[in-house]
DNA sequence: TTATGATGTATTGGATCCATTCGTTGTCGT
DNA sequence: ACGACAACGAATGGATCCAATACATCATAA
């Protein structure tokens, strides 16, 4: 259903199990941007040797999760306004393409899923759970693109934005949620109807727009205490 | 000089000098995509442990140089034609946004080395030496770019489709170079105007250019025997 | 003759121990 | 009191050995 790379549960391939970890971790908010990552804790608290560790730590540096500097030790990336920023213009650039690549083999029962997802949204006002079904959402409809590179790519700017993402929507509230909602209803609407253009530029508009509005709140940015 | 991802000569940090190795030998063709690399050879050719061969197999894996499978090994990605097409379509969408960042802190020095290097593509008709100039060109028109994200993935993208360039000039010619020439011309003119908005105009219609030709020559995505 | 199962070998994954490097703290000198 | 240098501690990088898995080969039975 998943592209394999979201959300792995438990699988034996061993140091995987906890790169998984860490990175859900890490998405959930439970490890923030700039903290360090010691192996030697996560060793332990795994009952693991360090060795997996450090390989998790280089899997989750190629999902753009883990910045890892020679003899210092790895910590999540820190960015300020201007690093999302450019991270949301190459969002803007390369998901259009995802989509149009994916249209074309999305199934009927992809598309009421992410009808089921939208109506989810509409009805549940949870903010904790918007990020959660809205990533969901925008994923799904990525999820007939084929070529790995490409979601590969998709997933990290997802990845690397998430925590910012989650303060974000937690400071604004619902205020414009209806924007986000007519947005996903065009943006649906255009996948309904195999129209990949109109879809491409109801994405670039629905990812620019939210970029502006985030340029409207440094205070997103400011590195709250523990 | 360059952004430090692109040659790191004989640095001390270690197993940074097997990533550096493999990586050179990739770009040069020395390891040909779909081929294994085994720990244990590279290892013993290095004169060191497997551990550092591991952690520089899984440095080459984040910049899409080495493919890692679980219990299965590591080897250099093979893409067929339309791996190879998607990833000149996300070049067409990512660079110009890149060189858009670049353009407002090129410095006059820099403008004086990519005339130069145009000047020696012209001058040289070594098609061998046509890849590492053609490479550094765009590669410098990007080093004002100071977003890590996004010059990472511009290298990642160039790194993967290196080997199907050279086979592709190698086999085609310098019948058409006079178009290359132009549309570098162009660029650079562009460029030294700063005229972000030309320069980006440009750079995309020559990836898309050399992405249409490139489709009408399957036969570089045959494996050729060694 | 072909397909299936078992065994053997080669390669990757993991654990423990040692070397190296970075950061910090404390002390000494100015 | 402030700055610089040195020594100590902690965390990362590396090497060797052991375990688990995958691939190939061979034998056996239908």
């Amino acid at each position: 259903m998943s592209s394999g790379l979201l959300s792995e549960t438990l699988a034996g391939p061993a140091s995987q199990r906890v790169a998984d970890y860490l990175r859900q971790a890490i998405l959930d908010g439970d490890i923030r941007p700039g903290q360090r990552v010691r192996q030697s804790m996560v060793a332990e608290r795994f009952g693991a040797s360090r060795l997996p560790v450090r390989e998790a730590l280089r899997m989750l540096e190629a999902e753009g999760l883990i910045e890892n500097e020679a003899n210092k030790g790895a910590r999540v990336p820190l960015l300020d306004m201007d690093g999302v920023d450019i991270i949301y213009q190459m969002r803007e650039r390369l998901e259009p393409l995802a989509l149009s690549q994916s249209i074309p083999h999305l199934s009927a029962s992809d598309v009421r899923s992410l009808e089921h997802i939208q109506d989810t949204i509409e009805t549940n006002s949870d903010l904790g759970g918007f990020l959660q079904l809205d990533r969901e959402f925008h994923l799904l409809t990525y999820s007939g693109c084929h070529f790995d590179q490409l979601t590969l790519m998709v997933t990290r700017l997802w990845n690397s934005t998430q925590h910012y993402r989650r303060i974000f929507v937690s400071n604004t509230g619902p205020g414009r949620m209806w924007v986000i909602n007519s947005e996903h209803r065009l943006l649906l609407d255009a996948i309904q109807r195999h129209d990949a253009t109109d879809a491409e530029r109801y994405l670039s508009g629905h990812i620019r727009r939210t970029r502006v509005e985030l340029a409207k709140h440094p205070e997103v940015f400011s590195d709250s205490p523990s």
